[in-house]
DNA sequence: CTAAAGTCTCACACGGATGTGAGAGTCAAG
DNA sequence: CTTGACTCTCACATCCGTGTGAGACTTTAG
């Protein structure tokens, strides 16, 4: 498929599907025209990096992600020790990272029970009014 | 506290620190000398912009959350619905996001399982080296 | 063949998080 | 008082993800 088909199937920009692929993370076949030429599983790819990005990932480290997640063997690991270790730490990370929004989000759901009734009422017709 | 004790407690720069008042996410106290006066709970807050830094948030999200995350001061709402708008505005976010990492962290480590046990015990021992 | 739509590369721009340095004021030890 | 460490504000600089537009080439529809 051609860049826009990728770009309405998956929502994201030409722009940032020729950036993602500039930072390694896509890598489709170019056609005699120049025109690159994705494949259906790139547009999984490209969910997942949106993922990853979302999470605060940057595109380096997915770049060393993406490999894993596509080659069903871990033979990528096996030889990296080191790669290993740094997944581990990323997984922290990211275990941090929920437990911090899971919290802040009954904090906020405290919050917002608090709301007497008229003004959950009053909220809920500003909402209808956009 | 001063600056420096908070950067080094936190090994967040000083820089940073003065980036994280102006965007409203620590009030310091002032003393005469116009020097930053950081109490014990700044410590803690700190931490909490980090994880939600981290967490792909951006200072604004940031600065509408601590509040919440400190102290549940339910009264700031009853006056005003267009803030518990945007406190339901806010969760939907936080649940995305938490989704989203969650999702990101099964990603993870459906990749950490294909590591052989050697390569876990080598990375085990690197671990320890440090 | 022609026109329109799609694509290419290149380049400039921008906002957000962060680094760095200059110049001036404050504080504490000798 | 002087000196050195600490702090202040202000400004410029950088990286990263993203937007936008120009100018040239390719593909497709009529």
């Amino acid at each position: 498929m051609r860049i826009s088909e990728l770009e309405r199937r998956t929502g994201v920009s030409q722009r940032l599907l020729r950036y993602y692929e500039e930072q390694g993370l896509l890598r489709p076949e170019r056609r005699p025209s120049g025109y690159r030429a994705y494949v259906e599983a790139d547009v999984t790819t490209v969910e997942h990096i949106r993922n990853l990005l979302a999470a605060g990932l940057s595109t380096t480290t997915i770049a060393d992600l993406l490999p894993c997640m596509s080659s069903a063997g871990g033979q990528l690991i096996a030889d990296c020790p080191e790669l290993l270790l740094d997944l581990h730490r990323e997984r922290a990370r990211l275990s941090a990272a929920i437990t911090e929004l899971t919290t802040a989000r009954s904090t906020l759901d405290r919050v917002i029970a608090t709301a007497p009734p008229s003004v959950e009422h009053a909220a809920a017709q500003l909402r209808e009014a956009r």
